[in-house]
RNA sequence: GGAGGGGUUCCCGAGUGGCCAAAGGGAUCAGACUGUAAAUCUGACGCGCGAGCUUCGGUGGUUCGAAUCCACCCCCCUCCA
């Protein structure tokens, strides 16, 4: 377990910590535990969980216990850290079926049994019963306005003109450091990990655990996960890349991460995987050496869809992206389209007796486009393809000739094709 | 409570009576080139196949005509009390 940290460092996961190079060493003194925190604010985490709770994970190979903490109390204030606005409160009950949601996700990703067994801790379970008078004397006493206003996560609303923080927001440093002192006190947790905006928050639970518990508590930050060309990590077209299978398909999920950009690539191997740093530098020197595609790509969308989805969720995006990328994809049989249905490719029932008046119409109505506008333009450059053949303008207001029946696949299929990369399959009811 | 500043299309941000579906940038999508990558170039980018329709915090008003003017309201920021 000594090489933890080394190992950390070398995958460019460690931002900051707390004791002065003496990290090393006191994690490899004994076990120790160790918490992250997520907020519910969605129904689901996202890709950039991801890295906080592989990390979670990474401390448990190395024997150190976990615990994974959703904030059900937390997640009802919101975190202002690094935030340019104040945000809308979700209801109570909202908050209270995401964190359930997040629990089961979590779940899967560390080991709740043998020697250093995760823990699964909801803070809503200590602060619900707290009453105004006891928190303010017990534990706002122990902040400074004065350094709260200091820290560089509410720097922003504080100085910028044009925007503020309320009371509800600019408490919850004090909550979630509430909450490392009272992991502290139940569990012995002795270090919390967290992103790299987590930082203020961290060290004002060390600061708490130290006052109140008289323990010396550690933190450490991983930096924010970044694109070589500046872009947001972990959008698409379509939105948010979930971990939940039902909001992003294990095919989009793996068709995500092969789209990774080179520069990116073994930066994400690092942070994604649990492939070794010195297979990922094996494996980068190889993609330099050989002409052409590199492999890096398909071996992080492979490892992470496997650890998010498991194999059969693995499977079933490669059988798609076989499918649709190397060869013809009109080839295939009907059983193989009826089984890229069942992965999660895309699809709708046709209804050839009721079709809409246009295509630009059936395929925004699908979701393969975000306007008619976008279908107009791809059917002016030739880049909407259906079984095959690519269809001009004119095709628009042509339906019964495009889905002609006769030119179905096995008499059901029509596989349509937007752009390179958007499929969508529709079978005839 | 008082004084001042502000709320524009996904984001930032121009626009102060018609030439505005609204500059510019970013993001995004499509095409070319490629390797389902990047960079670059091209096009699109409120909705609609189209005629056209609906937008500039909200509601009313002035006007032939309003994002732009007026009234009231809501929200945000700064300073004062």
């Amino acid at each position: 377990m000594n090489d933890l940290l080394a190992d950390l460092t070398a995958r460019g996961l460690v931002f900051q910590t707390t004791g002065d190079g003496e990290l090393e060493q006191w994690l490899a003194a004994k076990p120790r535990t160790l918490y992250c925190g997520f907020d519910p604010t969605a129904d689901s985490l996202h890709i950039g969980s991801l890295v906080p709770l592989l990390t979670l994970r990474r401390f448990q190979l190395a024997g150190h216990r976990p615990i994974a903490l959703v904030g059900g109390a937390t997640g009802l204030i919101g975190d202002p850290s690094f935030k340019s606005q104040e945000r809308i409160l979700n209801t109570p009950d909202i908050v209270a079926t995401w964190v359930e949601r997040l629990r089961v996700q979590m779940e899967r990703f560390l080991a709740f049994d043998g020697e250093a067994a995760a823990i699964m801790a909801n803070n809503l379970d200590w602060t619900k019963d707290v009453d105004v008078l006891t928190f303010l004397r017990d534990v706002g006493k122990h902040f400074s306005v004065n350094a709260m206003i200091n820290k560089e996560s509410v720097k922003q609303r504080i100085e910028r003109e044009g925007s503020g923080i309320s009371y509800t927001e600019f408490t919850y440093m004090i909550l979630q450091s509430f909450d490392f002192a009272e992991l502290n006190r139940r569990h012995g947790c002795e270090m919390q990990i967290g992103g790299s905006d987590q930082w203020g928050n961290i060290t004002g639970g060390i600061d708490l655990t130290r006052r109140m518990n008289g323990e010396q508590v550690h933190g450490l930050t991983m930096p924010l996960v970044t694109k070589a060309d500046g872009t947001k990590f972990g959008k698409t077209e379509s939105g948010t890349v979930w971990l939940d299978a039902k909001k992003t398909s294990p095919y989009a999920f793996y068709q995500f991460w092969l789209g990774t950009a080179d520069a990116d690539v073994y930066k994400f191997l690092k942070y994604f995987t649990f492939l070794s740093v010195d297979e990922i530098d094996a494996l980068e020197r190889a993609d330099a050496a050989r002409e052409g595609r590199p492999e890096a790509q398909a071996v992080l969308a492979k490892e992470v869809t496997r650890l998010v989805h498991g194999d059969s969720g693995l499977a079933a995006a490669e059988r798609i992206t076989d499918a649709l990328f190397s060869g013809d994809a009109t080839q295939l049989s009907a059983s193989d389209l009826a089984q890229l249905q069942q992965d999660g490719l895309p699809s709708s029932e046709l209804d050839l007796s009721n079709l809409p008046e246009t295509l630009t119409q059936l395929l925004a109505d699908v979701g393969m486009a975000n306007s008619g506008k976008q279908v107009k333009d791809a059917l002016a450059r030739h880049a909407v393809i259906v079984n095959g053949s690519a269809l001009s303008l004119d095709a628009n207001a042509q339906l019964e000739s495009v889905f002609d029946a006769a030119k179905s696949l096995h008499e059901r299929f029509f596989l349509v094709r937007l752009g390179k990369k958007k499929y969508h399959l529709f079978s005839l009811v």
